[in-house]
DNA sequence: TATATTTGCTTAATCGATTAAGCAAATATA
DNA sequence: TATATTTGCTTAATCGATTAAGCAAATATA
């Protein structure tokens, strides 16, 4: 039943008995095509149940309208709060986005960035893989003359547009709070410090430390991949120390709920016994018992940014791209887990 | 610094004195080139970067080996774990996807589709929007003539491939299983009757309660969108009723926690007041308190057998697709909340 | 009325990769 | 040695849409 062979551009002009240049120019509203001619084509159009072939056009135009999306996972509301926000501002600009997952994987990010090549996207938006510490494949996208954006996991060597949120300054903000309400021993399970946003964080905790004359203790700082499996793991060696922290600031909602759970499976009370600070504002720091405390990450305004760089340097004529940061001040949600 | 121009099959050719035709074929290994050509193409081909084009070799090949997937919101554990898998068998078989998002919407599910049409994806994996009544633009695709796969929520009335699980006995089973623990006002909080799966939980529902000398009473059974919102207005409504329900069946996770916060705000104990069962199993069901039963959607082997689907009506000369239902059985995950 | 401009198209080339058809040189077979 | 086959390419057409260049007819202007 289904007529298996798609119309063209060549169907309608046959049964109009005018050329398929006539027929495209008359689609796309060229002034020197007839009113009679182009209703003539739309009718046709409609009739023939014609879809235009995008790699067609996009072959011809050299633009294909579709930007790569890279992330680390879609399966966090903050990644795909920030895909959600990119696709409106996209979309409005005429721009389709093509998402894929690196599964914080170096090796599938390697191929993801070759199937977008490959797909010929006019430029690629990119939150970078946990494990990804060589660059040398974010470059190619450089050398193929297209955008390239990356926000929150992204590193200043590439030196191309960055938009995130300040990391150093989320730490400082969290131990302040921490410290008012009393802490003197607060552990930090963060992520690996290879990763620029996290190593910010790091930095931003032991400074923080200092400003408020606490003690920098090695055994308090730990790096993982934060998971909420981590999060439970660095949790349990936390409460074997000797000399147990008072607090624990998480840089990820994941890892902090992980946290809790063994906190509230060893009968510890959050916040009395131990104060806990998550990092990116995921709904369920809300939902969970007791609410988490974390940091709210403007996914919006970085989904919408980010879409805006891109729009602004694919209008640009000669593309030169450079090191150029959109920092946003993140903002402590306080719940119960450390009033 | 960037090489703007991308590097072609005539660039290769070029450098070595040969054809285009003669490249192409050195790439893809054909037995009539001498290895002596296919070591210097593959030589100068790495030396300048080459990226093959996939808009012009899928314009000529017919194929893209893009398969599109639609899919409500990828901000669920449920959507994005299905996906995971569909990568994973898609890829083995050379076929990259284009994941996009209805948000719910009809009509951004609408314009999805015309861009998945338009991008010359080779197949459509879809599960529709709350929305969805009207199935013309699913028709499309069938006119197309390309394969088209339903997953989690599909209608019969299109007559495509289906893959989801047993949505009239999983009710059976919540209704028994409330039952066995005393229960005797169970409501519902379902979603919409014209959507198939929710329609099928209804009547499960429903029969589940004959099946137990029940009464069927209208005031219990309450359609929704089922988001979180959702389930705290319904269950605040069923908590203003005289006559109380014992337990609240609600068709999804994300408004089972509002039905549940609602619960926890009003200082009702959950299970021994009001038990409380919800649907998807999100990782979420585990982590609030008291955790809620759910039930497991098998989300793993419904990407799987849906990618496999596909693989399988691709591989086909004549495309000729009819109502095929894969229905696995579905699995209730105890947890406190029905304790 | 003679020339200039505008209108409404057509023709032909192009984007890059692929492939059927074909051809000359090298090698194998009778 | 004469013919057949194989090897290793080239040539030319193709996928569909787009666009620069061009041309005849219609209309405007001097």
């Amino acid at each position: 039943m289904a007529n298996k062979k798609r119309t063209t551009l060549k169907d309608i002009a046959n049964e109009l008995n005018i050329s398929p240049a006539a027929v495209s120019k008359a689609m796309h509203d060229d002034s020197r095509i007839s009113d009679k001619t182009k209703k003539e084509v739309e009718r046709v159009a409609k009739e023939l149940n014609y879809q235009p072939n995008h790699l067609a056009s996009a072959l011809r135009k050299g633009k294909s309208h579709l930007v790569g999306v890279i992330v680390p996972r879609t399966n966090s509301n903050f990644f795909s709060s920030v895909i959600e926000q990119m696709e409106a501002v996209l979309d409005k600009a005429g721009y389709n986005i093509v998402i894929t997952q690196s599964n914080e994987s170096f090796k599938k990010e390697c191929k993801n960035i070759d199937t977008l090549l490959y797909t010929q996207v006019d430029g690629i938006i990119a939150s970078m893989a946990n494990e990804t510490v060589d660059l040398s494949h974010y470059e190619k996208i450089k050398s193929n003359g297209i955008p390239l954006i990356l926000f929150d996991r992204g590193e200043n060597d590439l030196n191309v547009d960055y938009v995130g949120i300040n990391d150093y300054d989320s730490s400082q903000i969290i131990v302040a709070h921490l410290v008012e309400k009393g802490c003197k021993r607060i552990a930090h399970i963060g992520g690996y410090r290879r990763t620029r946003i996290f190593n910010n964080r790091i930095k931003g905790y032991v400074d923080a430390l200092e400003k408020h004359n606490l003690p920098i203790d090695d055994s308090l700082i730990i790096e993982s991949s934060l998971t909420l499996e981590d999060g439970r793991n660095e949790m349990l060696k936390l409460l074997k120390l000797k000399d147990r922290p008072d607090a624990v600031y998480v840089a990820s909602d994941y890892a902090a709920l992980g946290a809790l759970q063994i906190l509230n499976e060893e009968n510890i009370n959050v916040p009395n016994d131990i104060r806990l600070v998550g990092f990116g504002n995921e709904p369920f720091t809300s939902l969970v018992n007791p609410s988490i405390t974390s940091v709210a990450q403007h996914s919006k305004d970085i989904g919408r940014l980010a879409a805006e760089r891109f729009l602004n340097l694919v209008s640009q004529d000669d593309l030169k791209q450079s090191l150029n940061k959109i920092i946003l001040d993140a903002e402590l949600i306080i719940r119960d887990s450390s009033k």
